[in-house]
Order: C-alpha cells, then structure tokens, then sequence
DNA sequence: ACAATCACG
DNA sequence: ACGTACGTGATTGTA
C-alpha cells in the first residue's frame, strides 16, 4: 500500500499545515467500501428467480447492480471500492481445519453471476480489489485503517459483524438494507461494549456461521459482562478460576486455547498489501457503451437507465486547489499584507450556529487566487491553538473594514453579521454567489454552494454532514478538529472566486448585472442590519396572552367535547373529519388527497347546519395564534438583546419578494382581534422611542395601472381617489356618491383577483355570488379599462416568445407552460367575449410581473432609506419588510425627521406613471400604530 | 418526509 | 371531466 506522509495537526511541525488536493481522500471525503460477498448473499436469497432474456441467473446482478447504483446516487460517495474474497484457502484455514466448512459451496446460480458482476462493476468504474490469501473483510479492515490514518469518513457496506471491529470516530458500518449507519454509539446499544472490545467479545461468544469455536456456556450477555469485569480476553482468561459459576469457569479453563484461536480467526488483518489508485475509486469512470451492453445482455431495462443516466452526467471534477491553514500571526501578518493588494477578497466564517446572532467564530476562510485558499481557525476542541480570535480580528481588520476592498462570498449577509456581532465591519460587499445565482434563476429550490460548485464547476465539494454529522449526533462546528475543518472550510472561500466570472458573464448576458450590483448586492447590508437590529418584543404581554388564550381554548375543547359526544384530538383533520362526516353525518363539501377536507372554508359551510363547525373555527383561531405566535416568539428573543432577529431571506421568493423566517416577522395577525393584541407586543426599543410603520398604498394596484398604461386608472391615481369606489361606480355605470359598500366590496375583489387571473368562478365564490354575474363583472372591468387586457396579452406573449416575464428592473422569472393566443373570432359577431381563462403559469407571469415590480421598488426604497440613515447619522432603525410596508424604530426626537426621510424615498423610488402614495403610522408598539 | 391548515402581503 | 387566485413560513399530525 501506497504509504505517505498524512496531513495531520501536529502542533510541534513548523512547517504551515499543506492541503494539497489529489486524487486522493482528504478530511471531509467520505469513502465506501462494500464488502461485495457479503452484499451479493443478500441480494441472491432476497430477490428470487431471475433470468436473462438467455435464461441466465441475473437476479444478484440485478440486486447489486441497484445497491450499487443507490449508493451513488443517494449518498455521492467520494470514493467507492468493491472488495472481493478470492478462492482458495486463506490464513485462517492455516490455523484451523474447521474454519467455515460448515459453510457449503457457493450455489450453482449465484456461481455464474459472479463475473458478471465483476464486469459490471468494471463497466461503472468500480475498482474491485480481492488479493489470494485474504478475505473481503481483510480487505476493509485495511482500508478503514488507512481511512482512519488519513481522518477521512469511511463507510463499510457489509452485513458481517466482524467488521464491527474496525469501527472507530471516522470508521461505520453501513447498513444498506435499512440505509442506516453503525457506529460506536449503536454498538453499545446493541452489545454493550466498545469497538476495541469486539474481536475479545466474539471470541469468547464464537460464530457458528463461520464456525469460530469460541468458548461453551459463553453468551453475548455473559461475555460482555466479562469484558466489563477484566477489560480483555487475556484478563477473562486469568482470572477464569474466578468466574462465578462453577461450569462456566470450568469451560473458560478448559476452551481456553479454543478462544484464544477464535481471536486470531476473528481479529481481521488490517495490513493487507494491495495498492489503491484512488483515482479509480472516484465515481465518474463509467464506460457507457459498456453499461449498455451488459443491461441489453442481462435484460434490465429501468435499472439500465438509471445506470446510464449517471455515465450522461459528467463525472464529477476534482479541482486543483492548494489550501493552508493558518497557525501563526507571523503567516497571517503577511497573508494580510498579500491581500491589500488583491482585487477581490472572497470571505467565509465558521460558526456553531446557523442563526449569525448566536453564533460565535470558529474560523475564517480567505481567497484571492483562485485555487488557494486559507483557513485561519479560532478556536478548536484540541486546545492546541496558536492564535486567538481577537488576535486575529484586529490584524484582519484593516483589510475587512476597507470598502476599497472588494468583498465576495456565498451567503455573505451571514458572515457580515457574524463579523459585526464579534465587533468587525465586513465593508466593500460587492458580489455574492448566492445571489447571483438567484438573480440567474429566481425559481431554483436552493443556491447554496455545493449545487454552484456542481452546476457550474462540475466539482463536488466536501459535503458538511461528512464533517458535523446530522440528525441527533450533529456535532457544532468547534467540536470538530481543525485538521478536519480545513479543507472544508478553505474550499468555501475558493469556490465563490471561481464562481464569479462565470456567474458574472451570465449575469452580463442576462442584462441583470446592473440589477446585481446596484440592487440586490448592496441590499445585503440593508438586510443584515435589519437582521441585527430585531425587535423588542413584551414577553410578559406574550406571557399574559398566553395564558388569556389558554383559556379560552379550555372552554372551547369543552364545548366541542361536549357537542362531539366524546374527547378527540381537534387538531387532527383525521379524527375531526370522523367526527363530522361520519358520526354527525354532515355533508362533505370538498376533499384532499387524503380524504374529507376540514379547512376553514368547509367549516364556515357546515356552520349553518351544526354548532360545531363554528367552534372548530374558533378553537382552530386560538390554538393556531398560540402555538404559532405567543408561545413560540418568547423562545426566539435574544438573551442580550431581548429582541427578535429574524432572518430576511433575499433568494426563496420567485417573484423577487423578500421571505422571513426563524421567526416568520411577515405574518404577524393583524386580521382579527386576537391577532392585533400580538401584534401589540412587538413594541419600540422603549422610552422615548416609537415604532415608526411605512405602507406602499395599493402597489401592486398602481404597478398594474402604470403597465396598462390605463388613463383613467392612472388619473384616478393621480388625484388620490379611492380605487375600489372607482371601479365599483365605473363597472356598475352609477356615480361615485352612488357606490354601495356591496358594490366596493366587490370592486376590490375584482381589483385584486385581476393580479392573480382570477376566474369567474374563483370570484363568484370569494363573493358569494353566481358565477355569470361574476362574468359579467370581470367582462365589465376589462372593456372598461382595455389597458390592463392589453397588458396581459403583452406580459403572455413575451413569455412565450422569450420563457420568462422580466420586471420593471430586469428581474427574470423562467416560465413554461403559456399557450398559444387564442384566434381572435370574427369582431362582429363577437358580442361579449369570454373574460381570460389563464391556466396556472399564465396566472403565474401576470402576477410576477405586478408582484415582482412591487418588489423591486420597496427594494429600492430600502436601499436609498438604508444609505440616507448611515449618511445623516440618525439613529432610527430599519426593522422590518412586510412586502409593502416597512417597520422602523424611532428615537422620538427624531421622529418628524423620520418621517420626512421615509415618505420622500419610498414616494421617490421610481417615475411610474401613477404616484406612489405611502401611509405613515406610529405609535409604541405594532398594533397602536395611527 | 409529506400533507393539511392557516398566518401574512 | 376537471379545476378553478399569486407569493411565502410554521405548526401539527401521520405514514
């Protein structure tokens, strides 16, 4: 085996820690190896009678093949190895006659499958390693020492307790049956004992199936306890004489030999020589034309797909890259001289928390040469760090803190809240891969950084579960040793300057790279101080509503009981359904895929006929602002800051909204009355100051107008009259002093469901009228206010000529699915037109236009209120976004200064052919805001 | 992990 | 015959 020096974390070496990447395994690498007999006896006795078109048994080919092939695709191992037992006797036999000859030979089916495995492993790139002498699991045993060595994650496919031996914090077993990983924590659940207690254990215990004779009378309950007593089997041995029971300590005495040769059976040889060319081991080596062969050949045609869908894929690129990490001010000194002459800066921080307000720094990664990379770690649970985290603040500061200094990372809103709170200015943002590539396409499900380096690098980085874990187990990031760490984390500050000048060019191609930089970058830093700042919430109030809502709840659960007949889980649409279509025999108004729907809607129906549904609403009200609010938020607030800081998230919405979460800030209740007293415990920062809250006046309404280009929409804008009324005297032909609140009430339904296409029947329904009168409503509308037709079929044939709708700004929204426009009949005789029926995506580019304009300028307007706030020295901050409003915390005096600053940005932001009215209320807390 | 429900604009 | 208003996030129950 290839030997060499490892990359360890030796504090006496001077030389700096080099991470060169190769073609071999580096920390964060997760390495499989299967043990192929082993999986291969599974799959035969698990999937029954298979044959070829030619009649050959296949069905363990079959099964391991799939293994195989969900293995690759669910878990991207980073090296993956078959290990194979070769015939003839191995060292074993040597020492024991009876060394598996119980075990029979292998069956005449599953004989004849063994080449073609082979082949078919050789086929998808799969080294497959046997040596004579050896077995499979000697095999492993060497490989996961060698794994272990380099502190590399190594899985061992295998279904053979043996293994269990080679388990250790970087070695598992990998169970492929339940997908479930083996370690010491499930080793001692299952045997109560340790991994270098295994080979002691099964030699006493013994294995009929490989006929280790270990010791009679000798269970796994008895061994363990003999191991917890004398620690090893020489120990148990010794002190055999002692052993209470006087057969059992007899047996000890007298197998004595028989288990110290079960451990030499047992103990696998971890210094097999065979040589690994890892670079073989890495998936992506598949011969296509090969694979296609064998699974015409062997007749598998779902599974020959998938096996052909990864040769398609390219295989994965390992990237030349030298990363160092940092163990000296002196290095770090003259790091830092070296990039205050860099152009860029890409920056990364680790942490031990996803919430940046909580965080505390582990480490940071720079780069600014494409390739290197250095990670300057602060912390570490050896306790054999060199430098400290403030030592190491104050000599990157210069650099951090220098807007000249241009700054890009992934998700840099993070790292700069990090860096603030550990009392750093990250300054001079200027790209973010993440929002690049949001920008490139808005619909994604997520950018983060391992899909870039995938989609536009053909890299597969080092995954962070290979490092923290997940699920219960996850470990924080300072509980992971540097030399782990390292290339992780120095491959996060080099990928983003990589991605850059991609990201870049197709930004320019995609004329969004003014939106980029003139927009949503610099909107970063608007975010992260509306992250940082939070909001005071009134925990007490939350606390007294808390127990008010109680409460009622209480009583209601009662009064359902009692209406119910019998106890039962109201929050379980299953057993509520039961209750009310079943036992009160009341009509099904609408289903779910699973069944009777209960929703809200349905309630307010069945109302009429029962007292329950009402109750169900009410009880559904409370526990639903309970659970969700007055008892979640006290949780979330700061123990410092005893505020909320929420995270605004600026690439989830497709549209280019904003979205808020951990906690959601943006749909605080203010419909109801229950609702607004939560909304009251948001308050301002206390004494002397006031919540200052800034609404947009019907956007999305003018955003609409100013497309349509509409006259009378827009002068009705223009001199400030109510729309709703408007409309309503319009579409009914009466004057505006004639316009009934039904009439309004009306209008406005029509006015925002032409934002969403709504249809005849969506708004007969949302206003219980009949679905002709609806027509005829909507019909009315359009040949009142042709404009905003004009601008529908504009926005549709746009999408469909170029595949996305674009905003006032540029933004892009991908789109498929528009239909070709419809044949306009014969004018004359067309008397009244069917108003737009717009399936699901022709709904979708209508509104992205209006709601992501709307987006665009609130944007825009936190941008210039952001800058004007810095440039002017105020102290008032900037809270919240709730799409078209904006919450701010104001020092009294500096109210009327405030408001004047707010007004004329938001009112500012944009020359749309209707004016932008903004409403300002304020008040001390949310709900009192006038 | 997914479905149902409901909070907001 | 079927579905029917866009965009989010959190909670709870269930498989």
């Amino acid at each position: 085996m290839k030997q060499r020096n490892l990359p360890g974390h030796d504090p006496l070496q001077s030389e700096p820690l080099q991470m060169t990447a190769s073609a071999e395994p580096v920390p964060g690498d997760t390495v499989y190896v299967v043990d192929a007999h082993s999986l291969i006896f599974q799959v035969f006795h698990a999937i029954g009678e298979m044959t070829s078109p030619r009649g050959e048994p296949v069905s363990a080919v079959f099964g391991f093949l799939r293994d195989i092939l969900f293995l690759i695709e669910k878990h991207t191992p980073n090296y993956l190895i078959a290990a194979f037992d070769m015939p003839g006797p191995t060292f074993r036999h040597d020492l024991y006659d009876g060394y598996k000859a119980d075990r029979g030979e292998m069956p005449a089916d599953l004989v004849t499958q063994i080449p073609k495995i082979e082949q078919m492993l050789h086929a998808i790139g799969v080294p497959v390693i046997g040596k004579p002498g050896y077995e499979a699991d000697d095999i492993l045993a060497t490989l996961a020492r060698e794994c272990d060595e380099r502190q590399v994650r190594c899985l061992l496919v295998t279904g053979d307790k043996d293994c269990r031996q080679l388990i250790t914090k970087h070695v598992a077993i990998y169970n492929i049956r339940k997908d479930e990983e083996f370690g010491s924590s499930e080793l001692y659940a299952d045997w109560g004992i340790r991994p270098d207690q295994v080979v002691d254990f099964q030699s006493l215990v013994g294995d009929k199936i490989d006929c280790v004779p270990g010791v009679p009378l000798i269970g796994p309950k008895i061994a363990r306890e003999l191991l917890e007593t004398y620690g090893d089997l020489d120990a148990v041995l010794a002190n055999a004489a002692n052993v209470k029971g006087a057969k059992r300590s007899q047996n000890l005495q007298e197998y004595a030999d028989d288990a110290r040769m079960s451990r030499d059976l047992v103990r696998l040889d971890s210094a097999v020589p065979i040589e690994i060319d890892w670079q073989l081991a890495r998936p992506g080596n598949y011969d296509g034309a090969r694979i296609a062969e064998l699974c015409g050949e062997f007749g598998f045609r779902a599974l020959g797909e998938r096996a052909m869908a990864l040769a398609d894929a390219k295989p994965p690129e390992k990237l030349e890259s030298s990363y160092e990490v940092v163990e000296s001010m002196e290095r770090l000194a003259e790091l830092v001289e070296q990039m205050k002459s860099a152009d860029w800066l890409s920056v990364d921080t680790e942490t031990t928390s996803v919430n940046p307000r909580e965080a505390e720094l582990v480490g940071i990664s720079l780069a600014w040469t494409a390739g290197e990379a250095y990670y300057i770690p602060v912390r570490s649970p050896e306790g054999d760090l060199k430098l400290d985290a403030e030592a190491v603040l104050a000599c990157l500061r210069p650099v951090f803190e220098d807007p000249a200094l241009r700054k890009l990372g992934q998700n840099l809103k993070y790292d700069q809240i990090v860096l603030r709170t550990a009392g750093v200015q990250l300054r001079g943002i200027a790209f973010d891969t993440m929002v690049a590539s949001y920008l490139l396409d808005a619909g994604e499900r997520t950018h983060n950084l391992d899909d870039l380096a995938k989609k536009y690098l053909n890299h597969q980085t080092t995954k962070i579960d290979a490092l923290i874990g997940k699920g219960k187990n996850q470990k924080r990031m300072d509980e992971v040793p540097v030399s782990a760490i390292g290339h992780y984390a120095a491959e996060d500050a080099d990928i983003p300057l990589r991605l850059m000048p991609m990201l870049e060019d197709r930004l320019v191609e995609d004329e969004l790279d003014e939106l980029n930089s003139q927009l949503e970058v610099p909107l970063i830093e608007a975010l992260a101080e509306l992250e940082y700042n939070g909001i005071r919430v009134d925990v007490p109030r939350l606390e007294a509503l808390s127990a008010e809502f109680g409460e009622e709840l209480q009583r209601l659960e009662e009064e359902i009981e009692e209406l119910a007949g019998h106890p039962f889980n109201i929050a379980s649409p299953k057993q509520l359904a039961e209750v009310l279509f079943t036992e009160l025999g009341l009509p099904v108004i609408k289903k779910t895929k699973t069944g009777p729907s209960t929703d809200a809607s349905v309630l307010e129906e069945l109302a009429s006929r029962h007292p329950l549904p009402a109750k169900i609403i009410e009880q559904r009200g409370y526990a639903k602002l309970k659970g969700t609010y007055v008892d979640a938020l006290p949780t979330m607030v700061h123990p410092e800051t005893g505020r909320v800081h929420a995270s605004f998230n600026q690439v989830v919405a497709a549209t280019g909204r904003l979205s808020s979460s951990d906690p959601n800030l943006q749909n605080i209740p203010i419909r109801t009355e229950a609702g607004r007293k939560i909304r009251s415990a948001f308050t301002s920062a206390g004494e002397g100051w006031s919540l200052l809250a800034a609404d947009y006046s019907q956007i999305e309404l003018r955003v609409l107008a100013h497309f349509s280009e509409d006259e009378t929409l827009c002068q009705a804008f223009a001199e400030g009259q109510d729309i709703h009324t408007l409309v309503a005297s319009q579409v009914n032909g009466v004057g505006m002093d004639e316009v009934t609140s039904e009439m309004r009430r009306g209008a406005k339904a029509v006015n925002f469901g032409i934002i969403y296409g709504q249809s005849p029947f969506g708004l007969a329904k949302s206003l219980g009228i009949s679905k002709e009168e609806a027509a005829r409503f909507i019909n009315e509308y359009f040949a009142r206010y042709p404009g905003v037709e004009q601008f529908m079929h504009q926005t549709l044939a746009d999408c469909r000529r170029d595949g996305y709708v674009k905003t006032l700004l540029g933004r892009r929204r991908q789109i498929a699915g528009i239909r070709p426009p419809t044949k306009p009949k014969d004018a004359l005789f067309e008397t009244r037109p069917a108003p737009l029926q717009l399936n699901l995506p022709e709904r979708t580019a209508v509104n992205t236009v209006i709601q992501g304009t709307a987006a665009d300028l609130i944007k825009l307007a936190m941008l210039a209120i952001h800058r004007r706030l810095q440039e002017e020295g105020l102290e008032s901050k900037m809270l919240l976004q709730i799409h078209d409003e904006l919450v701010f915390d104001c020092p009294d005096q500096e109210l009327e200064t405030l408001r004047k600053l707010v007004v004329d940005e938001m009112s500012q932001v944009a020359e749309l052919r209707v004016p932008l009215d903004v409403d300002l209320k304020s008040g001390t807390n949310w709900a009192n805001c006038e």
